[in-house]
DNA sequence: CTACAAGCTAGAGTCGGCTCTAGATCAAGC
DNA sequence: GCTTGATCTAGAGCCGACTCTAGCTTGTAG
């Protein structure tokens, strides 16, 4: 089952620019096949591969490293290690990212109900603005350098 | 107790570049004063601005964005509840990051541990790789497109 | 037969968020 | 007096990951 690069646009979700732009930096794990006149064909696996690629780079992984991973797996049995400390290693800065944002949320969490409180007690005066640097209800002091 | 950029720099983590940046870009809440000779000096309170400025930033909240509650909180009194929205706003897009990445990385834990299996039990060669699109233990199937 | 959509290539442009450079000024220590 | 290092300004440069353009070819529907 032949796929054009418009059709595996669609179903990936990546633009046929992105597509394009994939194939050049070397991020398909098969050589993408071309029709006599020169078009490009795709197939399932392709989309399957996408499919992970995307969720590699939704996740802040590199095109960079993602051909790295690729050029092992195309280099065969062997490297097997590597492609899991690869893996591994992308893991953990996922989690590492996870956690920095839960912090974040928790600030601005702090932040907007300190907001929420003194709006809904009508002394959002109150609240910090640069012309009273000093107020105490300055919510921004719950970040500490 | 003033400070020079340089000390601010080192206490906030940003470059001085990026600091004569963010001040260009009108992200400081207090204009930044200057020595006779022209020099800038920054306050605590700055220290205190610009981590907040860095938790909001890392959490993905453009400069766009930051400057745009800046200016709120400098028109003073009667925007709090735009500044509240904003605030609450950007919660709910770090709830949505939190979520995507927690998504991507249980499809990256399922490859990685079915890495693992194979090469822990010395069959890494039966592992995807791009001369056998068809092998049974392809872990990029995990990903569904 | 012709219009129009879809594809092709090479390469330029974009965007955000800095980073770096050049060339000048200034303060403090030797 | 002189060097060193911090600061200043304006503006150029960079990076990643696309996106878009121009100019051309090809396939299909009416």
């Amino acid at each position: 089952m032949d796929l054009s690069i418009g059709e595996v646009s669609k179903r990936s979700g990546l633009s046929v620019h992105a597509l394009r732009f994939y194939e050049k930096e070397g991020l398909f794990a098969n050589p993408v096949r071309r029709t006599a006149n020169g078009r490009r064909i795709y197939h399932e696996e392709d989309l399957e591969w996408l499919a992970s690629c995307t969720k590699l780079r939704s996740s802040g992984m590199s095109l960079a490293a993602i051909r790295r991973y690729v050029e092992l797996a195309r280099q065969g049995a062997g490297n097997e290690h590597e492609r899991l400390a690869l893996l591994r290693d992308h893991e953990q800065q996922v989690e590492a990212q996870i956690r920095e944002l839960q912090e974040c949320l928790d600030v601005i969490r702090y932040k907007a109900d300190v907001y929420a409180e003194y709006v809904a007690r009508g002394q959002a005066d109150e609240l910090w603005n640069p012309s009273r640097p000093d107020a105490e209800a300055d919510c921004h002091r719950a970040v500490r350098p």
